[in-house]
DNA sequence: CTTGACATCCGAAACGTTTTGGATTATAAT
DNA sequence: ATTATAATCCAAAACGTTTCGGATGTCAAG
């Protein structure tokens, strides 16, 4: 039903061949000719199938990405922002991104990238939520498929990433939160397997120990980034005999959490007990007490990756494999400075 | 590089045929040479080329969806749960999601529907966050092509939609405050063109009317669903000459501005004020004070739309064509009832 | 008049599947 | 021995595109 090249080449009396190359640009099709069939393939309405020039090119120029979903009630602002930046980077070069949901970790997960991977459903993945030994990358890494990951791993081999300085980002937090005399510091962090997870803390370790502050194995918790774990941490370090006067959380929602344990318990939070986050989801700016974090910009990131991807599958290779960004410390009111002016 | 099904043939020396049939499952290839067949595929590592498979069959198993995005940044924890709904359902059944994201209503959301229709890219379209007049609606009834939309339209035409009845939700958290005893109560409503702000309008004007409040103009505002609106809009009812005692915000992320911008005023949510929400994001149950709203199962909407949508494409037609779910109402603190218990 | 260069066009193959419509052989029924 | 039936198999076409390697004709230079 749908009007294909031979359907034009009937019309205007000419090849295939030549309606093809004249509707490519080629230059050995007179100018007259070549409009002529720009003129009736327009009229007939003729759009490519791009199935069958996908099977001629040997690609498909799409890129694949498997959104990590912890359980049926995923709901994640960070993923929203990420996926709008990876769209829109893709879809500016031309290529379409297909996506699916798995629980990370999980027999399931393998099989949705082998699915996109030998079924060259996708010329290239996107890989983020990376963990220090990550099957999915030593999978890509064995298959010679091209991908780039949001993080790092402890995986061997050279692959191109682009990350943000966790390590920075937690450090100048917790040496804030130091400045403004806050001693007995809490940390919550993300799940132990993922790779960001040790970054984060060596920047914890760092600014303590710099400041000569001893870290109390009863002040270090670990969260599954979801805000109902950050509470639960939160509330079970402020029940505590002896609690933290602030609370470092490695993302916004467990610090969204902790915010709320606090105020059930009567705290106010930025005088008696300071949060922060890390992310900086526009959530953190609209929360009460608007909330200091760690600044990553997760749109610009989701657009990077895929653009990196893309220059990747179109060049074969890349200049700039390795990315590492600086985060912004954004402070605000939940942590007991002068409030930031909102808005 | 990868194997085909012609390396297989040669290798166990049949035809190629007889190989795909083999593998297909058809009864017309001996037990035996099947058993060889299967075998030799595994070891050799076969995987089938979609992309040829494709453009034989004349569809690609796949489910388009547009993800209509405010501005780059675009954080909404509600379309990251629709999202993983939409793509288990349609890996259930084997098929793949391509996404998009573009601002809603622009020339770009069009051609970035016409990109997915017209190229063939999709056997089907997911359609969200529809408006009253809608012209993706529109296009997608004048090509002939599968949809299911999220939602209701004005358009007309006889199409497919799951819903949830935003008038009896809206109803019933207006009777609540009523019940409660709240008089003046405000309303945020979603921006004017969306189909589901009349449907919620009407239940809120509904609840008044039987209840003989009258509906001042000044209590009456519209927000963009995001907190940021919800805090100016919350902000605004709050500073006025005799602002409202109650304030439904017709998403839980302008719920949760109001609370913030309540909060700013040194107000006391679910004393001084109460507020309410529609959605039931994970965000509204840890929110301080947990956020009275109107839950509609985000997850299941969006596995029950993808798999309407599958079935549609496989049957041709579909027998439930309308689905109408009924919300239920969640109280909880933000509305000055007795705290539902936390978890 | 021949040759070469150039401009314009096109047939056929290829990409990897699935399906159609038999062909071949063995087996059972007459 | 012949015919019908069933069990296996396969060549070729088809899906819609791109590209390779010419083919044809025209014109200017020799």
């Amino acid at each position: 039903m749908p009007v294909t090249l031979k359907d034009i080449a009937q019309k205007v009396g000419y090849s295939v061949t030549t309606v093809s190359r004249a509707l490519a640009g080629y230059d050995d099709v007179a100018e007259a000719t070549r409009q002529v069939i720009l003129k009736t393939a327009a009229e007939m309405g003729y759009h490519p199938n791009i199935t069958a020039r996908r099977l001629q090119k040997q690609c498909t120029d799409t890129i694949g990405f498997i959104i990590p979903t912890h359980g049926p009630r995923f709901s994640d602002p960070y993923f929203s922002e990420l996926l709008a930046g990876i769209g829109n980077g893709a879809a500016e070069q031309d290529y379409d991104v297909l996506i699916s949901t798995c629980s990370p970790d999980t027999p399931e997960e393998m099989q949705a990238y082998e699915r996109f991977v030998q079924g060259r459903r996708v010329d290239g993945m996107l890989v983020v939520r990376t963990r220090e030994h990550d099957a999915r990358i030593t999978y890509l890494l064995e298959q010679d498929f091209p991908f780039v990951i949001f993080g790092r791993s402890h995986v061997e081999g050279d692959f191109c990433y682009l990350d943000v300085n966790g390590t920075v980002g937690v450090r100048d937090v917790t040496r804030h939160l130091i400045t403004l005399g806050h001693r007995r510091i809490a940390i919550i962090l993300p799940p132990e397997n993922l790779t960001f997870t040790n970054y984060r803390w060596l920047g914890f370790e760092k600014a303590m120990v710099e400041a000569g502050l001893p870290i109390k194995e009863t002040l270090v918790e670990h969260g599954d980034l979801t805000e109902s774990s950050g509470y639960e941490a939160g509330r079970a370090f402020l029940v505590q005999d002896n609690p933290p006067d602030a609370i470092i959380a490695c993302n916004d929602l467990m610090a969204l959490g902790v915010i709320s344990a606090a105020q059930g318990l009567g705290l106010t939070v930025g005088r008696d007990i300071a949060v922060t986050g890390f992310d900086d989801v526009s959530l953190a700016e609209h929360a009460h007490p608007s909330l200091t974090t760690v600044r990553q910009p997760i749109y610009e990131i989701g657009r990077r990756t895929s653009e990196m991807l893309v220059r990747l599958l179109q060049e074969g290779t890349l200049e700039e494999r390795h990315v590492v960004l600086k985060p912004q410390l954004i402070v605000r009111e939940s942590c007991g400075a002068p409030a930031a002016q909102k808005r």
